[in-house]
Formats: structure tokens, sequence, C-alpha cells
DNA sequence: ATTCCCCATGATAGCGCTAACATTCGGACA
DNA sequence: TGTCCGAATGTTAGCGCTATCATGGGGAAT
């Protein structure tokens, strides 16, 4: 009575059921069921079937937070990126969490959606749940987030970079290196007149410094850069913008593709191969739409779960290497 | 001394700073402090101003995992996706968590993989942090994953479906109706030879039934199903198991993307219009690409964030409506 | 003055669990 | 036969915080 759930034989009361509540009921005491949840061996077959019984009859699911607090673990890890929508984040946070979910370990995610005052209260917000360990995309935005991390004594994987001063540990890439690569080869096959174009977070900053450092240094005329909003509907109008230009590097791969639709529509799309291109064009993040579409894309393959998995492996192992170079491929195909 | 992090004026000693110990340096009881955190108006201006002196000096970081056990509100809620990687998946974990975020509650992500018996676990997983509710896609694939969830008490929403039975609160969208939408375009259109191909999840398998009854009830052959797997390149070679087929409902945009991949290198590819198709494609998700690529893909256009949410406000709001249908829309351009 | 009330603060008792240290008991071993 | 040891279980004391109920000390109202 009282209760509209009411539904099962087994007596579902009011409130749920507790470590002592399923001890009374197998008459041990509590730190036995404990021990049967967490330490199964220590305890006697039949004492452990007894308890086992119990806790079905009741409908127990532990309270790990007592347990956190009780063993100051808890057993989780905070996960911040930017955004975890139509992009390559996403990989990442399937990776880590493919590695830790089955040690046990819950994923608390928050999105900074780039934005520096919400990043710090992100981080503040995931440090007080005391995650075992905290990763993030790229390194706090402010002073303040890095000492938030710095004294939180815990292990902190920067990823998608390799920062010089990092504050604990990296998974990354090289994306001023990422930057030099497209330009080099964008000279090498004879462009001229190269632009960037994406966003100006500080991963794509450092892509274009890379491009931009690398066509001066050879000589070329001062490529252009073109910020862009975060969807790659912008991307489209994009070559309007950027007239004489035979080569684009895009900073991930939909606004490269974007971009190849709006060169579609201007007439500036073959289907052949990429020395055929009017404009040449460079992704970056090797999306699998890039190879299905035609012209296929060329692009920058970065592989987003590795990091991750390299990550959670770096929450995991104090000791050995904590920078770690994932490295990325100039993969080569028909639009540049 | 023993330390190698110590880099402030400020006293960073070993253990993170409590309640007690900011409360000590402040001359205040914990109570007091406790308030400044989470009531502030309850406390005097100076007294106020002391404490949260006493806080900066100390680097203090609340424990929610205490404050959670002691208010029996630990501010955060469960959220359970089949992947979060290359799906449309992700945007609705975004709308949900840009929701939820601001209003101080945490998310805790977990993946089923598309596999029962990790739901299970992860269910049990994501109870025993105590979650304020559960946003998960689908319903529980098993009769324990339901009771876990019916015994929990808190709310629970399932989305991405409207099942007929639901635990307590859904926000969705009749699948089995888009399946029917599609096939009645496509007969419409003069299509004969219908085949449907994706994944055999509950909400692709709802879609493939709406899709299939449908077609039947017009009095076409009976339309061809091909499963495939997750990843897009298996669909690109499909349409060669498909030999007649002249309209292909793909359970999602990416399958489509890649099915048209594989028609194009068939010839049976138009830059046209969808009347000019050979093989008439239409997917489901409404990805941004789809609009880019060309032919331009139609598709079913659901709202992946809206659902988030939608999914979120049933979380916090218990009256008013508790099963909410979302809707979909058939959105038409060149694929078919 | 006295009463009343509200504002600011404090003392106390847990929340549900686990770490750390008992305790008990039966058998192996000398 | 006594000693020792390990296996199985229990006792105790918190973890860091908050709910709840005091307490004291001004005004405002009478």
């Amino acid at each position: 009575m009282g209760s509209e759930l009411t539904e099962t034989n087994t007596s579902s009361d009011e409130v749920a059921p507790t470590l002592s509540a399923v001890a009374k009921r197998a008459g041990v005491s509590s730190i036995t069921v404990s021990r049967v949840v967490r330490l199964p061996d220590l305890v006697a077959p039949e004492t452990r079937a007894r308890v086992e019984k119990a806790m079905r009859e009741l409908g127990y699911v532990p309270n790990l937070v007592a347990g956190a607090l009780a063993s100051a673990k808890t057993n989780s890890v905070g996960v911040l990126v930017p955004t975890i929508a139509n992009s390559i984040f996403a990989d990442t946070v399937q990776g880590l969490s493919d590695k830790l979910e089955p040690l046990g370990y819950s994923v608390i995610l928050a999105q900074s959606r780039y934005d520096a005052a919400r990043e710090d209260r992100m981080l503040a917000a995931l440090l007080s749940r005391r995650p075992e360990a905290i990763i993030m995309v790229g390194s706090p935005a402010t002073e303040d987030g890095k000492r938030l991390l710095r004294h939180a004594r815990i292990p902190i994987v920067e990823t998608w970079e390799l920062p010089i001063d990092p504050i604990d540990a990296v998974a990354g890439f090289d994306n001023y290196q990422a930057g030099v690569a497209v330009a080099r080869h964008f000279i090498e096959h004879g462009r001229q007149h190269l632009a960037f174009i994406g966003g100006d977070d500080p991963r794509g900053t450092r892509r274009w410094l890379g491009f931009q450092d690398h066509a001066l240094a050879c000589g070329l005329q001062p490529p252009r850069r073109l910020i862009l909003e975060r969807n790659a509907s912008g991307s489209v109008a994009a070559h309007a913008n950027l007239p004489g230009v035979d080569a684009v590097f895009a900073a991930n791969d939909a606004h490269a593709i974007g971009f190849m639709a709006g060169l579609r529509k201007a007439g500036l799309l073959r289907d052949g191969p990429a020395a055929a291109q009017p404009v040449a064009v460079v992704g970056l993040g090797d999306l699998e739409m890039g190879r299905l579409i035609s012209p296929s894309l060329s692009t920058i393959s970065v592989h987003g779960d590795a990091i991750g998995r390299t990550a959670a492996t770096l929450t995991l192992e104090r000791g050995g290497e904590r920078r770690i170079d994932l490295g990325f491929e100039l993969v080569l195909r028909d639009s540049g």
C-alpha cells in the first residue's frame, strides 16, 4: 500500500535496500555482504549463496556513492570535450570508454562548447565529483583551469595536441606539422595560392600556423585564412571569398566536404584525379564519408579512437612514458 | 616537503582540503561553509567574504560525493546509448547535456554497443551511482534490464522509439511509420522493387516492418532486406546483392551514402533529380553531409538533439505528458 | 520594558559504505 | 598436547558532507 509500483512477489518497499538490510535478511554482518559484492573469494561458498539470495530477493543495488566516500575511490573518470555531436571527438570518447567501462570505471562527460568560462565551470564540476582522472581535449584555456587541474593530484591527460608544458600526460599529435605536411604536399604538386578554412580553436590555429609558415618558407604568397562557423554549411559558400585560390586545407573533413559542395555548384569540381581539380582540397579527420563521396576526399588521417584508448591507458598506468604522439598520416585521394 | 607539486604561495598540502579545514581557517563552523557554497544568501556578507577568502586560499573544491551521500541527491543523470561514435545519438547526448549541465547535473555516459548483456551491466553500473534519472536510447533488451529500471524509482526516459508499454517517459518518434512513409513515397513515384538496408537493431527492424508492410499492402512484391555491419563501408557493395531493385531505404544516412558510393561505381547514379535516378535512395537522420553531397540525399529527418532536450525536460518535470512524439519528416532531395 | 520574530550561526546525528583491526575456530605440525 | 596459522566473519570508527533542530541577539511592535 502507498506504492503504485509494487509488482513482484519479492517485497519492493518504499526505499532502496541497503547493505545492512541484506545483511539482516541473510543473517550475517554487513561487512560480509560488502565482501560478497567486492571480494567474493573471501566468503565461504554457503554464506555467499545465502547473501546472494538475500540480495536477489531484495533487489539490492549497491550504492557506489557511499562506497566511494568510504573507500576514497570513485571509479570514475571525468571527460571534457568541446562538443560531442557531429565530431571526431565522439570517436575519442568511444575509444576511452570502451577501455574504461569493462574495468568498472564510469565516464562523466562534460562539454565546453569551445567556451573558456564554461570549460572552467565544467572542470570544477568534474573535479567536485572526485574522478580518478581527467581526460580532456586540448589544454585548459585559462590559468584558472590549469591551476585547478594541477592541484587535483590525479592523472590528467590532454589529448589531440602535444602541449609543450603539459599538466601531466599527453596523447595526441602535432597539429602544426599536420599543417606543414599539407602545405608541402600542395606545393610539391604545383599549387601556388593556398588557403585555410575552419575554426579558430587552438588546434585549428596550430594547423593554420604550420600551413602558413611552410608556405611562406617556400616563398609562396601568404596563404589566406577563412574562419568559419562550426557547422559545415558555411563552408559551402567559402570559395566565393577565396578568388584565385587553387588549394584549400580545411580544418576538418566536414568543412572540406562542405567546401567541395560549393566548388561543385561553381563548376570547379571534377570526378577525375587530384591533378585534374581546379582547386585541390585536403581535410582532416578521415571521416568514413570522405572515402565514399566523389571525388574522394584527401585528408590528414587521425585516429580519434586510438587517442581515446591511449588516454585511458595513461590514466590507468602511472609509470612509463607520459607523452604519446599518435602521429597522423596524409591520405591522398581524388580531391587534392 | 615530499611533494613535487607545491607551487603556489598558498599552502597546498598533501590532501584535498575539506569543509572543516576551510571552516577552521575562516573561524566559523563547517555548516556555515556549506551554506556559503550552496545557499550563500543565508550567510551574512562579511562572513561570506571571510569564508570565500579561506576557500580561495586553500583551493577548496567541494566534495560532491560526500554531499550526495548526505543529501541523497547526486545531481547526475545516467545516459545509455548504443554507441556515441559516428552516430546520430551524439546529437541526443549533446542536446540533453546542454540542457542539464547548466542546471548542475552531470552526465554519466555508458555505451551498450548494441549488446544486451553489456546493456544490463551498464544499467546496473549506472544505477549504483544513484543518478536522479536515466535516459536511454530504446528500451532495455531484457526483462532483467526492465525490472532493474522499474524498481529504481527514478524518472526513466526511453528515446528514439515510442514503446507501447514504456517504463516511465518517452521522447521519440514512430519508426514503423517512418518505414511506411518511405515505402509510400517510393510507390507513389512508380518504384516497384524495394529494398531495405541497415542494421537489425530494434529501431531499424521497426522501420523495416513498416516499410515491408506498406509495400505488401500496396500489392508490391515483397521488399528485400539486407542486414549490414554498422559501418557504412559494407553498404558500398550492397547493390550487387540487390539485382533489379529500383528503390532503397537505408536505415541511416551513413549507409545511404555508402550505398550511393556503390551505385556511382556501378554507373547507376545521376547528378540529376530523383526521377532520373535508376535507383532511388532515402536515408534516415538528415546528416548535414547528406545535404552537401551530390546528388543530395533524400532522408527521413529526425531531430536527435530535440530528442535529447525533450528527454532532459522529462527527467526534470514529473507532471505533464510523459509520452512525447517528436515526429519525423520526409525530406526529398535528389537521391530519391 | 516585554513580547515576538527573524536573521545569522552552531551542535548533533547520521547518509551507506569500507579500512583496519579484532575474534573465533578448526586443523596442521612439531 | 600445545602452538601456530590461516580461513571466515565480526566490530569499530570514520569518509566529508547535509538535514534538522537548537541558540543567541538584535530590532519592531505592543
